[in-house]
DNA sequence: AACAGGATCCTCT
DNA sequence: GAGGATCCTGTTA
């Protein structure tokens, strides 16, 4: 784990399939409960159809058009607020989606925001992620890159996904009807805390959608 | 001003 | 595996 200081903004400055595998392993604090993730998806911002920014600049999706290491929050079906890690130069529209994690630090206050449900699925997609982590709309545009903040976000140093082998695998974005069959979705091998895919009813036939 | 459509989750079967 | 909850967002009128 490196306290990646300044260089943070930089790393996450790159585009975002190079920086979602960083991410795995990384920890994510939201005040005081902190989440291993072990679950990520990339949007390329207005040339991926699968992002809330292909269709331009709008206020919704300004925070991604912004500098790298902000929150982008949205409101998914009425009721799930979901976060992205804002990356790629500004200008840029790419994001992040943090699928799913471990609650590492505040498992008390995670377990009080989730009652009922087993450990292991407490932040196991998107949804409950950011109900294990309090995040709300209220988080949208949060900066990851301040010490002292309200939200940070800590890289390995090294040896993504921590303890050895990186072992991370690859594969199509979640419940997405555009660009269904681009593997953008990575995740920790094995890892009990990972989503279980669901693909999209309005998604054109596997292999037609790019 | 009104409408259609979700980057989901939970509860059944 | 299927269906409903629920409300913001972007588009259209």
């Amino acid at each position: 784990m490196t306290g990646a200081g300044g260089n943070l903004r930089a790393v996450l400055s790159r585009p975002a399939l190079e920086v979602a595998p960083l991410l795995l392993g990384a920890h994510l604090r939201v005040g005081e409960v902190t989440l291993r993730l072990t679950e990520v998806e990339a949007y390329a911002g207005e040339q991926d159809p699968g992002s809330h920014a292909h269709r331009g600049r709008t206020p919704r999706t300004e925070v991604m058009f912004g500098p790298a290491g902000h929150l982008y929050c949205y409101l998914s079906y009425g009721m799930h607020t979901c976060a992205n890690v804002v990356t790629g130069p500004e200008g840029e529209a790419s994001a992040v989606l943090l699928r799913a994690g471990e609650v590492v630090e505040g498992r008390a206050l995670a377990r009080r925001r989730r009652p009922g449900v087993r450990d292991r699925d407490l932040a196991r997609g998107p949804g409950r992620l950011c109900r294990a982590l309090g995040m709300d709309l209220t988080h949208d545009g949060l900066d990851l890159c301040e010490d002292g903040g309200e939200v940070s976000l800590s890289l390995l140093a090294d040896d993504p996904g921590g303890g050895g082998e990186p072992r991370i695998s690859w594969g199509p974005r979640v419940g997405l009807s555009r660009a269904a069959d681009r593997a953008w979705r990575c995740w920790l091998d094995g890892d009990a805390t990972v989503s279980t895919y669901r693909r999209s009813p309005q998604a054109t036939p596997i292999g037609t959608s790019g």
